[in-house]
DNA sequence: AAGTGGTCTAGACCACTTT
DNA sequence: AAGTGGTCTAGACCACTTC
């Protein structure tokens, strides 16, 4: 990455570019890099989630450029979701720990009546060794090792996730069935506050299938009713796969909802 | 709305309300309005899907504000697909037709493999009057004159997915069995160039269903057979809902691909 | 060379929140 | 009153496209 000039004209002068240098060096625009050094502080913790981060007044004053250049980086930024600005106080982490992040990952609305977070059964957590689908998805060698954990969510009493997560041994290495069981709300909130790791985005790809019979008999189910099947992975800082979810999803009285803009 | 002022200072004085005025008016920032404006002369078909819009200079001069503040309101119209700004070239309406935008709406690509476009069979087209259900769903009422559309969508000769369409009479007046069958890409591009009605959003639920005999025979399965269910309703500008569209979607090679952010 | 969008700066003032 | 993000302006220069 291009290092931040101390003064505005130094990064036109390296963009023109000296004679001999190679022929297309990876110039970004200054806000790009300030985005950049920003994003590097979320990453290695220097500001957690839910912290307020440095006035815009200040990163210029530190990065030696004008705010409004910090204004874009910070914008681009809010725009996706790493951070969340309020006027007048600052601008802040973003966090898995409030209502508004809840329904950005979890899609299931009921089909009358208003969201709210289903409850939380954990019924499995093992520490295994990772399959080799599971391995080549979440960016692991076959056979390293992995957390396994299965779970049953529950809107109004009515069982009607069944999730399997595989996640990296080595980030979630002390993660521990007693701690999943106790813990109220998203995991992605837990992941970040316990592990440091934030999920930030996430691919997800949506098939039909027949309820096989382990999942049937948890949803109450007859076998090979019809339900939503879900393979997710999410994606921390630096677009690094950490989580592969794999869910099945009764719509009966709740659907996935979607927006396409 | 607000009127655009025709010098920088007489927004704020707005803004900080005389005496006597409404307690709480509707002011909205400078840019908003430009944007409002804007999104007009899109809506109105000043300028038209696929052309070029004026330059930023020329809009200022024409607003009587600074080309930043244009570029505010243009930057935001970008993010929300509304413009294609092209570096050196100018600002462009976008258009449904286009490689790009044609998998904004579709959403479903081979489980292996690059994604394309799906040959199209119309099975059946008729001007009918709108049931309740569908009357609700895109601002109609009951009994209202809607036109229907049947089809059927595969992919390398592959039946896939089946469609039903509900589409206000008023507005697509013309529209003929015979143009349809011959018109080839998306049908949004159909209904942008020759009604005038550009989609620029849309809301979908999604379930998993067992196929009914209908569909089983269409798409070559087995009645009971999983699939997974859309129902979306499509807005053109104003949050006018236009469109209603429930589909059937065969997943065994493909998979509605969903990208969480 | 001229025109377009893209970046960057500097300074002013506004709206909102806290002290 | 002081500090924050939000808006708006004016001017400079860059990158890209077209003539």
């Amino acid at each position: 990455m291009n290092s931040v000039p101390t003064n505005p004209t130094s990064n036109a002068a390296a963009a023109s570019g000296a004679a001999g240098a190679p022929a297309t060096p990876a110039f970004s625009p200054l806000y790009q890099q300030i985005k950049a050094l920003i994003t590097q502080s979320l990453q290695s913790g220097e500001w957690k989630p839910g912290e307020l981060i440095p006035s815009e007044v200040e990163l210029a004053n530190r990065f030696k450029v004008s705010q409004g250049t910090v204004r874009k980086a910070i914008d681009e930024l809010a725009a996706e979701n790493l951070v969340v600005r309020r006027q007048g106080k600052g601008t802040f982490v973003a966090t898995h720990h409030e209502a508004r992040a809840h329904f950005r990952f979890l899609r299931m609305v009921p089909d009358e009546g208003v969201p709210h977070y289903p409850e939380n059964k954990i019924i499995d957590v093992r520490r295994v060794r990772a399959p080799a689908d599971v391995a080549r998805l979440i960016d692991l060698r076959s056979g390293d090792p992995v957390i396994f954990i299965k779970r049953v969510q529950s809107f109004d009493g009515v069982p009607t996730i069944v999730e399997e997560l595989w996640l990296p041994g080595l980030i979630f290495k002390g993660l521990t069935a007693e701690r999943l069981v106790e813990y109220k709300g998203p995991m992605y909130g837990l992941f970040e506050s316990e592990f440091g790791t934030r999920m930030i985005r996430a691919s997800e790809q949506i098939r039909a299938v027949g309820a096989d019979e382990g999942a049937a008999q948890l949803l109450n189910i007859a076998p090979g009713a019809p339900l939503l099947c879900s393979e997710r992975v999410s994606f921390t800082y630096g677009d690094k796969p950490v989580e592969l979810r794999r869910g099945l999803y009764l719509t009966s009285h709740y659907h996935y909802q979607n927006e396409l803009n």
